[in-house]
DNA sequence: CACTGATCTGACCGATCGGTCAGCTCTGAC
DNA sequence: GTCAGAGCTGACCGATCGGTCAGATCAGTG
C-alpha cells in the first residue's frame, strides 16, 4: 500500500479534519483516521507525536488569528471601540475559520483544559468582556457569553452560507444584541 | 459495603448527574458513578439496564416541558405569537432545567442520535423556525441557531444566578436580537 | 425452620483506545 | 554495490470501556 508520499503528512491532516468534523475529536479514533488516508495507524504516529498534535496542528492559524485579535482588542482606547473591534474581529474569525471551530464540536471545554490550548482560555475571558463593554453587570456577561458561545457552536454548520451574507448576518445580530458600554 | 437501601437508584442518579456535570457523558465511566455513589459498577447495571437509561432518567423531566411548550407553539395563530412564545418557554425551560440542560455538555450532536432522543431533533428543529419567525430569510434562521444553541450550551454556567434574573436577561436578549416576522 | 426475591459483589468478557517497537521496503548518495 | 535513512507496517502493549454472570447476603413470609 505504501507510496513514495512524503505528502502523507497533509492527507493525514486534511483526512483527521474531516473525520474531526464528523465525529468530534474524542469520537474520532486514530484508526479511523489512519482508514481514512488508507495506511496504518502506526503511520499516522510517525507523522505526529501523538493525537493531541494533530488537532494543535490543524487549529494552529485559527489561534494565531485569536490571539492577534486579542492583541488588537487590548490596543483599543476604550471600551466602546474594544466591543466595536471584539464584535468585528470574532465574527471575521468564526466565518473564514468556521471549518477549523467546527471540529472542535462543543469539546471545548475537556480540550482548553490541555496544555497547548491553556491561554486559549484567558483570551477568551478577555474577549467576553469585551464584547459585554460593562462587564461588571451580570445580564452584559451573559449576553456576550450566550452569543459568543451560540456562534461558535454553530457557525461550523453554515458551511453552504457565503463568507459575505454569514458575517453580515452575524454582525448584525451582535450589534442589537450586545449592549452599549457605559457612557 | 452493602446497605438495606432501596434509594440507592435515586443516589445513581444523583451521582450520575454530579459526574456528567463535571466531565459530560462521554467522559463519565459506569466506575465514576459508583465509585462516586460508593458501590460497585454491577451494582449502578442493576438499577439502571445501561448507561444511556441513566442519562434518559435524568433527562425525562425536562424533555417533558420541551415537547409541552413544541404543542404550545403549534397552537399559536400566527409567526408573531409563536415567537413570542417559543422565546418565553425556552427562556423558562432553560433556567429552570439548567443543570439537566449542563449535563450535555456539548454533546447534544451525538446525544440527539440515539433512539430515546430522536425526536427532540425533530422539537428543536420547529423550535428554530418559531424563533426564526421568517425561517425563509438565511439571516433570521442564522440568528435563531445562535441564540438557542448560544443559551442552551451556556446556561449551565449560571448555577449562582437567580433565576429571575438569568430569565430577565435572556428574554431581554431574544427580544432585542430575534428579528420580528413578516407582517 | 425453609424458602423466595430483591440487592449487590467480584470476577470476567470482548472490544477499543492511544501508543510502542522491531523490522521491512524503497530511494538516493557515495 | 553498499549503505543510510525516510517512510511505513503488523504485531503487540497496558489501560479502560460498557456490559454479563454466577453467586453471596439479607429481609420478609409462611
Amino acid at each position: 500500500m505504501a507510496r513514495t508520499t512524503p505528502q502523507t503528512h497533509g492527507e493525514i491532516l486534511a483526512a483527521a479534519a474531516r473525520r474531526f468534523a464528523a465525529t468530534g475529536y474524542r469520537g474520532t479514533s486514530l484508526q479511523d483516521i489512519a482508514t481514512e488516508v488508507g495506511c496504518s495507524k502506526a503511520a499516522v504516529l510517525y507523522h505526529f507525536a501523538n493525537k493531541e498534535a494533530i488537532l494543535t496542528e490543524l487549529m494552529a492559524p485559527a489561534i494565531e488569528v485569536l490571539r492577534s485579535l486579542d492583541d488588537r482588542i487590548a490596543d483599543q482606547p476604550g471600551p466602546a471601540a474594544a466591543q466595536r473591534v471584539a464584535a468585528e474581529g470574532f465574527v471575521d474569525l468564526a466565518v473564514r475559520f468556521r471549518g477549523e471551530i467546527a471540529l472542535l464540536r462543543g469539546e471545548f471545554p475537556e480540550l482548553l483544559q490541555q496544555p497547548d490550548f491553556a491561554h486559549i482560555q484567558q483570551i477568551s475571558e478577555r474577549l467576553i468582556d469585551a464584547l459585554a463593554g460593562q462587564p461588571e453587570r451580570a445580564s452584559a456577561r451573559i449576553t456576550a457569553l450566550v452569543l459568543l458561545a451560540g456562534i461558535a457552536e454553530t457557525c461550523g454548520q453554515f458551511a453552504d452560507v457565503p463568507d459575505q451574507e454569514l458575517g453580515d448576518a452575524l454582525l448584525a445580530l451582535l450589534r442589537r444584541a450586545l449592549e452599549p458600554p457605559a457612557h
